[in-house]
Formats: structure tokens, C-alpha cells, sequence
RNA sequence: AUUACUCUAGA
């Protein structure tokens, strides 16, 4: 049995989704029937080859073959679903999911608990939004973690500010960097990064400037990504004099721009 | 043995 999870997880790091399929159908037919880490590695491995419609088809399948879909299982279906860029059926599977664990439960039941989202769902769903560009969305799934008392990580903050960033949204940038700080996170590159792209999105490259400047004093190291997003947000400003200044520091960091 | 986790620009 662990051996063809194994394979099935390797069928998805080759993008072999069929083959991932092909495995699982053999052992409906000749056994040993699969368990939920099949299933699983099945889920995963269409997803990361785009393949959300037969993420979602496994999900069934191993409800009907008597395997109830775990945590994971639902965490792997909704990523497939934002991989595959349709982030309305990863909400669907969320909602299906909250909906479930609502349901009144004992330990006298034969299936177990169904599970309630946490940190990987609420990221996997975020993600999911940003991509999608519904920063609306990411921002209230960010929101209801907190509602909901699920640990917000590092992970997903900085989806969500990857979300806003693409649409230019950095006033909500500035406001959720605030708020990872308040809950105790240290913002790194990454989280800057998203928030120095979205101000060059809404054409606030002074702003977007005076947080490159600001990242230093609070303990964030500027990495490639931070002075090319910089340098980027002085181009689409036509600030041509500041973003030539930035690449010359790149050139030779010893060049301190003003 | 199974799941999210980023990021700039371009292609």
C-alpha cells in the first residue's frame, strides 16, 4: 500500500496525472483497495498538472468506495482547483467542507469527524483568490481565520498580499503588513515585495520607495526581487532618473542612491 | 507513504 503512494505521489512530481489514475484504478481492480494517503496522493497529483476536474471526481470516488475525504483531502482538491485557476470551484469545496463539519456529530457514528478547515485549507483557498485576482475574497477568508481563531501563518499573509499586489491594491497591502506585524510576525522580503509591487501598481512610487527604505530599519533584508519591484515602480511612473539610480546600486552597491 | 506557503519583470 505505501508503495503505491509512493508512486502515485511520483506519478504527480512528473506531471504524470493519467498514470497517477492508471494506479489507482489497478488497485480498485486487483487490490489492495487504496486508503485515504492514495487517494490523497491521487488528488495531489492532478492537481499539480492542472487537472482540478478529476481532483474533484477522486474526491467522489473515495466517498463511494467508503474512504471519507480528510483534512488533506479536501486541502489537495482546493489547491488543485487554484492551480487550475478556478478559484470559484475551490471555494465550492470549501463551502461543502464548512458545511459538512457543521453537521451534528458523535463518536457513535461510523464515519469520523469531518474535518474544519485550518492554516493549509484557509492557505490553499487564499491562494487560490490571488490568483484569481479576487482580493476581496482573500482578504475575508484572511479575515475569518481570525473569526474562527485558526493560526494565522506566515504563508497566508503573504498570499494575500501577492492577491492585492496584482491588482494595485497597496492602501490594503499597507493595512495587512500592518497586521501580520500586530499578530506577532516578523514580515520578510517576500511580504515587502508584494507590498512595493502593489504600490507601483497604483503608481505610488515615492511610497513605494519610502517602504524599501523602511523594510532595512525593521530587520527585512532587500533581496533582488525587493530592488527590482522598486525599480519597476519608479519605470511605470516614468521616473526614469530613480529607477536608473536603483539599478546602478544593483550594478555596485556601494552607489547609495538618495 | 499523502496537502497550502510566497515573491519582481518578461516569455
Amino acid at each position: 500500500l505505501k508503495c503505491y503512494c509512493s508512486a502515485i505521489t511520483a506519478c504527480g512530481k512528473g506531471s504524470k496525472w493519467k498514470q497517477a489514475l492508471r494506479l489507482v484504478d489497478a488497485m480498485h481492480r486487483d487490490g489492495p483497495p487504496p486508503n485515504e494517503y492514495c487517494y490523497n496522493a491521487a488528488i495531489s497529483a492532478c492537481g499539480k498538472s492542472g487537472q482540478w476536474v478529476r481532483s474533484k471526481e477522486l474526491l467522489s470516488t473515495m466517498r463511494e468506495r467508503g474512504v471519507p475525504p480528510d483534512l488533506i483531502s479536501f486541502n489537495s482538491a482546493i489547491d488543485a482547483c487554484g492551480k487550475g485557476g478556478r478559484w470559484d470551484e475551490g471555494l465550492k469545496i470549501f463551502v461543502d467542507m464548512v458545511k459538512a463539519s457543521e453537521e451534528p456529530w458523535d463518536p457513535s457514528m461510523d464515519h469520523p469527524k469531518p474535518p474544519t478547515p485550518d492554516a493549509t485549507t484557509y492557505g490553499a483557498i487564499i491562494t487560490a483568490c490571488s490568483r484569481g485576482k479576487q482580493w476581496q475574497m482573500a482578504l475575508r477568508f484572511l479575515e475569518d481565520m481570525e473569526r474562527k481563531g485558526v493560526e494565522r501563518t506566515e504563508g497566508v499573509f503573504q498570499a494575500t498580499l501577492a492577491g492585492c499586489a496584482r491588482v494595485g491594491k497597496w492602501r490594503e497591502c499597507i493595512v495587512t503588513l500592518d497586521q501580520m506585524r500586530k499578530s506577532g510576525l516578523q514580515p520578510r522580503a517576500a511580504a515587502y515585495n508584494s507590498v512595493i509591487t502593489a504600490c507601483g501598481r497604483g503608481g505610488e512610487w515615492q511610497r513605494a520607495i519610502a517602504i524599501l527604505q523602511q523594510m532595512s530599519s525593521r530587520g527585512a533584508t532587500p533581496d533582488v526581487i525587493t530592488l527590482n519591484a522598486a525599480m519597476t515602480a519608479c519605470t511605470q511612473s516614468r521616473r526614469w532618473k530613480q529607477a536608473k539610480a536603483i539599478l546602478d546600486f544593483m550594478r555596485d552597491p556601494t552607489s547609495v542612491p538618495t
